[in-house]
DNA sequence: AAGTTTCCATACCTTTTGACTATGGGCTTA
DNA sequence: TAAGCCCATAGTCAAAAGGTATGGAAACTT
């Protein structure tokens, strides 16, 4: 079944008559005649009774036409939407996001964008930094930023944006709270620990601990940074998180003795895939700004989530 | 856009190798990369960012799926749907009836059809007498069964089933329910006459009172046949009605005396058209039956089209 | 590091087929 | 009866779909 017979199909139902329909259809009527008869003979039956003046559909026509018509309309909105998105032109931007990155860190500039790209669309994506990479490697994202890709991919582009030193977060009423300076390691035994489970350093941070003997009561993991914000407001344990990840006006953050473990937050992109201009404005806005006053000034949350909430 | 073009996008959408996807179509490689390039160009856009084994579709291309998916699978069902309705070969029958005729005399011929054809599906139309070769024409029926439609068409085939007279009917407790024997037309001054408002021989009717210069006091058209048994049953007046046109147990037939208009019932059919198996055989189970016998052997009706409804 | 394989594009040829003109037959209408 | 309308057929042409051969570049193997 070819799309030409069908739209010649339609014709003729509509018109009741070959001539007419060859005309709307800006063809010779000997060309429509045969293509309806090519379909009719791989549908297996006649479509139309030929009777001059009085041309009706037969009942296998009645009962094909409703099939043929959603077939070519929705070629012709294929074809229509494909031409709004064009004139349009604001293709979306699908951003990957470590699970590991506070979105604060961004919301400044993403405001940013979409006052320069009004219409913009953005598609947040979530996930560990091999899931990161996938989304950039399967082209579902143009941009990301996450921790460190050490070489997992060399059509990675990559742009360094800060580092940021890990830390020990505890809700404000937690008792190490109230100590001043740097907690030492030995202090942590019997309380409760709080990784992120898919960070990126927990090896090295149970390397240290370990070292120093200061194996804690017990490990839990948690996914995602709003549980860990929650258990700790609940005062539930001792997290070890970096910098930027847990800000909350009911934590505090405290230095660990010793602890010298830092991620670098990089954005990227894929070499050698056209980028859109909203993906690399964003790469260029990142890359421009100043990360230390960005994180100097991170606004505390009352809430959780309540800032992207908003910005979204 | 054709048909061949959408099915090698959806191949490549879902194999994301265009190499497979030739296979999977059964046609070389570079015969589907000829293609989607035409449908590129056509949409004004990439559909696929081909990166060997990263190859995926564009933003395009992701938007542009779910239309020609739905362009394909509708040419698939109703190719599929063409072949069970081919190997099936129940075709509905299509029945166009006067609304002067009473279904009541056919039902004994259906039930017989539908016997000798398991599956068959009855489409039952009504109409005036020029609406029922209209449908007959437009080929919306291939049977009908009317009064007579003095050569309107002469492609119509038509077979007489019988001729009955008209008689006067009243409700059961009306005074002329009493009478026995023929009554005369005088009797109908003062009286509501009720006439179908379509009846074929309303202007013989109308004749035949001026003649005898029995004028009634009023004259009602009523359009069907159960609104005018309705009446009747309610003593709104008097009808006038071909024989086999009302049956109900509340209701008697009179003789009008010296009226003698007829009405001969037929089926008709289209000639040169050719006619379905089931329609074939209903012609021929009505064109051999005894008229008389059925005439007679007519069920009383305890309401309202009840027998109908448990028929059809 | 070199060889092999995979994947898509290009060039060129063959076959198919969609489209056109001309025409004819049958039916309707004037 | 003539004229007109409607659809089918025949024959030709050109476009385009399909095929083979091949090449280049990336990815994988050894």
């Amino acid at each position: 079944m070819e799309m030409h017979q069908v739209r010649y199909f339609l014709a003729v139902a509509r018109e009741l008559n070959f001539t007419r329909a060859a005309e709307s259809c800006n063809v010779a009527q000997p060309s429509l005649t045969r293509a309806i008869k090519q379909l009719e003979d791989e549908l297996g039956g006649e479509l139309f009774r030929r009777e001059r003046n009085l041309s009706h559909l037969t009942e296998l026509g009645q009962r094909m036409k409703p099939m043929l018509q959603q077939c070519y309309d929705s070629a012709v909105t294929a074809k229509s939407l494909a031409q709004s998105i064009k004139s349009g032109a604001v293709a979306p931007l699908s951003i990957a996001l470590s699970v590991t990155i506070n979105i604060m860190l961004l919301i400044t500039f993403l405001t940013e964008l979409v006052r320069a790209f009004p219409g913009l669309e953005l598609r947040f994506y979530r996930g560990t930094t091999a899931e990161v990479a996938e989304l950039l490697k399967k082209g579902d994202v143009e941009v990301a930023v996450a921790g460190p890709m050490n070489g997992s991919w060399d059509r990675l582009d990559s742009w360094p944006l800060f580092t940021e030193p890990y830390k020990l977060v505890v809700g404000w009423q937690h008792r190490l709270a109230a100590i001043s300076g740097p907690v030492k390691a030995s202090e942590l035994i019997n309380e409760r620990l709080l990784c992120r489970s898919n960070c990126e350093h927990v090896e090295e941070l149970r390397a240290f601990l370990d070292e120093r003997g200061g194996q804690p009561a017990t490990k839990h993991n948690v996914w995602t940074e709003s549980d860990l914000t929650s258990l700790l407001e609940a005062n539930f344990g001792v997290g070890i998180a970096p910098r930027s990840s847990v800000w909350s006006r009911k934590t505090t953050q405290i230095e660990l003795d010793g602890l010298s473990i830092e991620r670098t937050l990089s954005v990227y992109g894929v070499s050698g895939r056209q980028r859109s201009m909203a993906a690399s404005t964003l790469i260029k806005m990142l890359r421009a700004a100043d990360w230390q006053a960005v994180q100097d000034q991170m606004p505390e949350r009352d809430g959780r989530d309540t800032k992207l909430a908003r910005a979204s």
